[in-house]
DNA sequence: GCATAAAATTCAAACGATCGTTTGACAAGT
DNA sequence: ACTTGTCAAACGATCGTTTGAATTTTATGC
């Protein structure tokens, strides 16, 4: 009765298929939302596996957070993204924005990748929801994730790289991005955008402009 | 069997607490996390009383949606906002951002004021998941707060008022600031803040800088 | 190489708990 | 008497979980 990890092929199959399923409807419909009978249903496996494979439902959630994780740390918007802290430091100023930039694009064209759409949904529930998965998602990904956000802005705009409002900025546009792509409803619906795609140069932009914004005291 | 409407004050108050307790729950739970029992327990009501006074559990999610709307157009973030569009549109460059950062720094300092923290939160659950409530929120809502938003932006940034990057723009910043309202897990955990409310300067910047952002192009 | 025991995996059926809803009796006010 | 509102109890459906048998895969002895 204890967990199984993985001796057959046949058994990884279901494994991932499982949470390939979970990252799809955990993202969509949240912990709550998500049944392990439509699961299952939707990974095509007995409703037992759930429980033979990771345990309970809370387990195999806690495994789909992992499997996101994972996968963020070796592919995706990192591929925009300098290694480390210090490759980051040593961009030019310039550099560092279109950095910034193509990240933010990446993962708005994201939205339009039904797959890496689901990964998306699932890291913006993470953030938004406190709950199971949050603490965790925080301090394997998100975190490192912040400190090249953050090199890259005090870069970028020349800041001091651990100033809170250098880190604040990082961490807003992290947050904004996410949650722009989550809430294409409401942005092709009071934009009256007919086909979203062509409209990605717009986002990046609303999420971080190029032109100046002075405001000036009174 | 018909929808009852108010007659004597003591079902009056029965309403009100119940309308109270789904804009909490509901914000926090969303639809299907919180259940009628634990509503009309919050509301220290019969579980009978959503039927009776609602219909069903969606027609009383419903009327939460509506409350939402009534309150946000008569008070709230409205304080700091024009009156209509062409009110916007004769403010000076200058006091319309000051508009903007007065909105965006209500919106956020209510996170810290229980009561409007579920407000906020409530919205945001609109804005993000496709649901029963968004359509009739995003149009009896959101649709007005987003043209004000955009003319306020047009003047503050001297844009055109009703260009696709101003209107998106605009409501880049009102996504992003609900949003940066829910995720206070995330903000105290990667920043680091002790007391929040300190932060909230901070926060604004974040979402409306006063300084400049250039970017070259190479 | 092949039969066979053991382990690993899948499966349908059922468990108790909780869901939204419904009912009919009961209390209060007109 | 009659409407309005509240209440506890029960409805069928679905939830996550558990069970024990059937099936497939792997390991063992010859």
């Amino acid at each position: 009765m204890t967990l199984q990890t993985a001796i057959n092929p046949a058994s990884e199959q279901t494994r991932n298929d499982l949470i390939a399923a979970g990252i799809a409807m955990f993202g969509e419909l949240g912990y709550d939302g998500a049944s392990v009978r439509a699961l299952t249903r939707l990974a095509g496996v007995n409703i037992a596996a759930v429980k033979y494979h990771f345990g309970s439902k809370e387990e195999f959630f806690d495994a789909c957070v992992d499997h996101v994780s994972e996968t963020l740390a070796v592919a995706g918007p990192r591929k925009f993204l300098p290694k480390d802290i210090s490759a980051a430091e040593r961009l030019s100023r310039s550099d560092a924005g279109h950095a910034l930039r193509a990240v933010v694009r990446s993962v708005i064209e994201s939205a339009f990748d039904p797959e890496r759409a689901e990964f998306v949904r699932f890291m913006h529930s993470q953030v938004m929801i406190e709950g199971r998965g949050q603490e965790r998602f925080i301090k394997t990904t998100l975190q490192q994730h912040h400190q090249i956000f953050s090199a890259l802005v005090a870069r970028a705009e020349d800041l001091a790289p651990d100033a809170d409002t250098t880190r604040t900025r990082a961490l807003a546009i992290m947050i904004q991005t996410i949650s722009l792509v989550r809430s294409q409803k409401v942005l092709t619906d009071l934009l009256g955008w007919a086909s979203p795609q062509e409209q990605i140069d717009n986002l990046v932009d609303a999420i971080y402009p190029t032109s100046n914004f002075i405001l000036q005291d009174h």
